[in-house]
RNA sequence: GCGCCGGUCGUAUAGCGGCAAUUACUCUAGGCUGUAAACCUAGCGCCCAUUCGGGCUUCGGAGGUUCGAGUCCUCCCCGGCGCA
């Protein structure tokens, strides 16, 4: 048995044996758990660059495997020597197999989507569709069956078609420290046989991503990959994706799909009492700060989520207070900083007017300086958690941030 | 002085007999959770109504034609161009 290239040790545990500080150890350093993995899709944290993100302490990021595979192609980043060397950041990376564009430009196409079960009704038909051509087009760019997925490229409408072995093999030459088995994502409300028909084919893709993965020792000497837990909303289905994934050798965890806002607990609870203790599990798409406290005290040690880029580009940033619109006419003449006390390279030197003005003026910088500090807000808070856990004080951090960030 | 064109919501526009009146920007509010997103949605004359909706006042000014006028006619004011 060689050793395998993505490690996890375990520091400290939380009180309710869940909850835990960990080390992850990669070809490119360590990543201290819990830890945010910033989102970089197409081989770019969106509005940063690789310094800044290093003066945030950001230790990981993910890129994706659907996006890189169009656009510039992975023969290109296999060149440069990795999804990492080609744009310059030389800390840990992961890439995510492309499941969840199956969906986002399949079922999900020209819908608003949520990771969360909405709370009335169902998913509105057509309530945002980005390209009306393409949309009127194809109706949806993907189709899955149980051997694959045939998508439309959103970029110029050419056909291809990935399987779990061609994903496997894409990220081989992407290189990423740590890789994502394919997998099918299913819509938020979808129905429980729905979600069970995804489940199953993603586990059915899951053995065949590693055996993919596993067979060709020479390509993947220095990744890691990651199994994906599906099921939705419902424990029965959670626990039987637990069960069949921790049965199979993969190197961690990502716990994918939908779930149900006011039972994100108890869903990751299930996933996390089956999952082998000492493996690395990773929240994808999680989250809010809020969800960040859940998710930490239920056994999740990393987590990515376009929030804090995304809503930093559209002018929404993260407060102590909770979440505020710096496009807001309150922040037009405000000398102060987006948040008082805080510490980011933009708050120390800007004030919440200026960026105001930026994003009112349309000028880039508003979303570079915004993107900085949404990331320094999650990046801290889950440093802090750290902290906290190792300090024995996490319930008292968790509580009082909640107390300050819901007034 | 004559001729032609034009004066519509902060700006720029659409409208050529049924109109509180198009579109874009600005503005205001809301949204965004493995990025199809530097994006999306909504509102933007005043008043009333929880909803359907109802009332009032608007398209340079004043008259007129018409069941009905931003739209047609007359005169006036203002701007641009052309000819004297």
């Amino acid at each position: 048995m060689s050793k395998r290239p993505v490690t996890f040790s375990i520091e400290k545990k939380l009180a309710n044996g869940m909850g835990r500080v960990g080390v992850i150890q990669t070809p490119h350093g360590p990543i201290e758990t819990p830890a945010f993995i910033a989102v970089g899709t197409k081989a770019t944290v969106k509005a940063t660059t690789p310094e800044q993100l290093n003066r945030l302490g950001l230790q990981s990021l993910i890129a994706n495997t659907y996006h890189l595979y169009l656009q510039p192609g992975e023969e290109v980043v296999e060149k440069a020597g990795g999804v990492g060397k080609f744009m310059g950041w030389s800390g840990p990376t992961m890439t995510d197999s492309g499941g969840f564009q199956v969906f986002s430009l399949g079922e999900g196409f020209g819908k608003k989507i949520s990771k969360f079960t909405p709370e009335e009704a169902s998913l509105e038909e057509g309530v945002t569709v980005f390209d009306e051509d393409i949309a009127s087009q194809h109706g949806k760019l993907a189709i899955v069956d149980d051997e694959g997925v045939s998508f439309t490229s959103h970029l110029d409408g050419s056909l291809h078609r990935f399987t779990p072995e061609r994903s496997i093999e894409i990220q081989h030459k992407l290189g990423a420290d740590i890789i994502f088995a394919f997998d099918e994502f299913r819509a938020p409300d979808a129905a429980h046989r729905d979600q069970k028909e995804a489940m199953e084919r993603t586990h059915s893709w899951a053995k065949r991503s590693l055996t993919a993965h596993r067979g060709n020792v020479r390509k993947n000497a220095a990744q890691g990959i990651y199994g994906i837990v599906q099921g939705g909303r419902h424990h029965d289905l959670r626990k039987m994706s637990a069960e069949t994934l921790a049965a199979m050798d993969f190197d961690g965890y990502g716990i994918g799909g939908t779930f149900s806002k006011d039972d994100l607990v108890g869903t990751l609870e299930i996933v996390s009492k089956i999952l082998p203790e000492g493996k690395p599990r990773h929240l994808l798409g999680i989250g809010e700060p809020e969800d960040l406290f859940i998710a930490v005290a239920a056994g999740m040690d990393t987590f990515d989520c376009v929030a804090p880029t995304r809503m930093g580009r559209t002018g929404q940033i993260y407060t102590k207070g909770g979440k505020r619109d710096v496009t807001s006419t309150i922040y037009r003449t405000n000398s102060g900083p987006l948040d008082d006390g805080c510490a980011c390279e933009t708050c120390i030197t800007y004030t919440a007017a200026y960026v105001s003005h930026l994003f009112r003026a349309k000028e880039m910088l508003g979303a570079t300086l915004a993107s900085i500090h949404n990331l320094h807000f999650i990046i801290s808070l889950l440093r802090n958690i750290r902290h906290s856990i190792l300090e024995g004080t996490f319930e008292q951090f968790r509580d009082e941030f909640a107390r300050v960030y819901r007034s």
